[in-house]
DNA sequence: TCCCGAAGTTCGATTTAAATG
DNA sequence: GCATTTAAATCGAACTTCGGG
């Protein structure tokens, strides 16, 4: 490994003078061109790599972030993380991406892995997460700038970054609403998932200001579950059962895309066409919505831009740690978007 | 920050036996079970915790891995991470994941950091990957225990891990053989990608083998693509342009699954049901696969075996140069596995 | 005082060599 | 020589301080 001793005997010159030249220090801009030159061409002659480990014990710091994401297979995290990278890239950090896979214990280990490595900020991808505050106390007492994805948080010495669920729901039905539907199935989120009580509070809302009626009979709630794909199977069983009552609906709001999929494979295995026969309508636009056939009408959630805007978040943070100013906290809310594909059209 | 000369005052012994003790150095044998319990005692009640920057300074050694991933929003590599994740978890390296979003300038920068950060070892997902020889230069000359997943080498410096494409393919034509397919239209995959040719080569071998006639005028070709997500809509395309040739045929096998996602949209619109009118099977069994109404027969890639494989590779190289042993390359080829779902069925 | 360069200290842990009884 | 402990050197870069022109 050539280090800054092998550049300073190439070029002539001390250690002391490489290093004010190679990182460009104040001290820089007494060095005549020719000594700079000099010792430019040596490191370059040498392939020198400053070691990191040297350089991260000296300056205390690492030039890294963290990112946990606590599922990585849930397709909604890919073009968060896309998001997250493409800001850090750009700022010349580098994210170290750890999926805990719902596991407290990752959680608590990657934590430390992540600590033990001096990341200069962290943010969590909390898709579907049953929330434990006790593992946000760990990390409030870690005091790095953290922002954290689509979990709504009071909290302030925790920055959050969320989709507006509220709005998005409320735009779903509405959406189905417009097109003419009046016997509208739900099937809501499970009730431990912070995103489910505002999506409902979003669908009451407009069912009330146009007088829209909810029947209870077509209400259902998805159970708890650590698999993120499993909604899928609970959709199919959900939608099943509420055929079996008979009761007609003519749409079916999900409460995200992948209970949307098993919904549509239950209304096909009941001879019931999409969306001839029965509109579909999810929430979250996964990659797989545009996909299928028929594609997903969904809502889509801005994802890269979620990222991206955590990431400028603790970016700033760290900004603020290093000027020792004191920054709070910082709460946002993006709005969803409405993505109208061919399961939903109007009732016959 | 704590440091081992805390935990030396607080135990009140010296920093060096601090420190053989808490990393049970060889030493350790011949300290007293009570000084170790002081200074173990010391230890936790500062909560210290070693800086690894000083440690991997001294030990030259990052307990880190580097994985590069083409394009993280292929859903194939979401699971072949896994397969990574898991094993090195267990055997306590963090990996550090890079997005190269293909694009040649970041792969170099990445590569770059990652070497900074002396990553022990690395993974390369090549899924999609348009192959640039001269990128793997780059890597050899690292040398470093390299494997790379999703693409064949010869090379005998970088260990390969792929699935057995022909194989893959060659379930595949007989699955539809078997069902009674005979006129069967084909979706090659892009010349250029290295996935294409033995795919094809299995589909001429059964074709041989058993006498199936390949009609000329049903077999195409994907155009190269960046975007592996692409293939969806050159999928429809060229099913839409085969449809239009009014060349009858009762099956379809595609390059990929999302390939057959895109012709199921061109055969649905066409008013063909699948698989009542046209079957259609897959290859690698992405997620979506699953989801989708009908859900697609595919030729499952066994992704997570292929990660745990790569990554117990590297772990194997780390040890070899850590006991300066010299190993040679491995290349396995692992098999993939028919998923037998509703896009196929015997032609009416 | 301004300019240029270098010697020496520091970061925090590991390890070698050596000093105790 | 043995068990027990430690001072000092080391890893590589950055920064503080200082000296000479």
């Amino acid at each position: 490994m050539v280090t800054i001793r092998d550049v300073a005997k190439e070029s002539g010159f001390s250690a002391t003078t490489v290093s004010i030249v190679l990182n460009n220090a104040p001290l820089a801009r007494y060095i005549p061109i020719a000594t700079k030159k000099r010792i430019e061409g040596a490191a370059k002659k040498l392939g020198y790599r400053p070691n990191l480990f040297a350089r991260s014990l000296r300056s205390r710091r690492s030039h890294t972030i963290g990112v946990m994401v606590f599922d990585m297979t849930d397709p909604f995290c890919t073009l968060v993380l896309r998001g997250i990278e493409n800001s850090l890239y750009q700022a010349s950090y580098l994210p170290i991406l750890t999926d805990v896979q719902n596991e407290r214990a990752r959680f608590e280990r990657y934590l430390e892995m992540l600590l033990d490595r001096r990341v200069e900020a962290l943010i969590v991808v909390a898709n579907w997460l049953f929330v434990n505050i006790d593992v946000l106390g760990d990390l409030e007492k870690s005091n790095i700038p953290t922002a954290m994805i689509g979990l709504e948080l009071k909290n302030d010495s925790i920055s959050s970054v969320i989709v507006d669920n509220e709005l998005g729901a409320y735009t779903a039905v509405e959406h189905l609403y417009a097109l003419g539907h009046r016997k509208i199935a739900f099937i809501r989120g499970p009730r431990t998932l912070t995103d489910s009580a505002p999506r409902w509070k979003g669908v009451r809302s407009f069912a009330k200001a146009r007088g829209l009626e909810l029947d209870p009979h077509l209400i259902v709630d998805l159970p708890e579950s650590r698999d993120p794909t499993s909604s899928f199977e609970t959709g199919y069983k959900l939608t099943e059962d509420m055929l079996k009552t008979k009761r007609p609906f003519t749409a079916l709001m999900a409460f995200d895309d992948m209970t949307a999929f098993g919904s549509i494979r239950a209304l096909s295995k009941a001879g019931l066409r999409v969306p001839e026969q029965c509109s579909v309508i999810g929430f979250d636009d996964v990659a797989a919505s545009s996909l299928c056939t028929p594609p997903l009408t969904s809502i889509r959630q801005p994802m890269a831009a979620m990222g991206a805007m955590a990431a400028s978040i603790v970016l700033e943070g760290i900004n603020a740690v290093l000027e020792k100013r004191d920054l709070p906290a910082v709460h946002r809310k993006l709005a969803p978007e409405l993505a109208v594909r061919d399961s939903t059209r109007s009732p016959v």
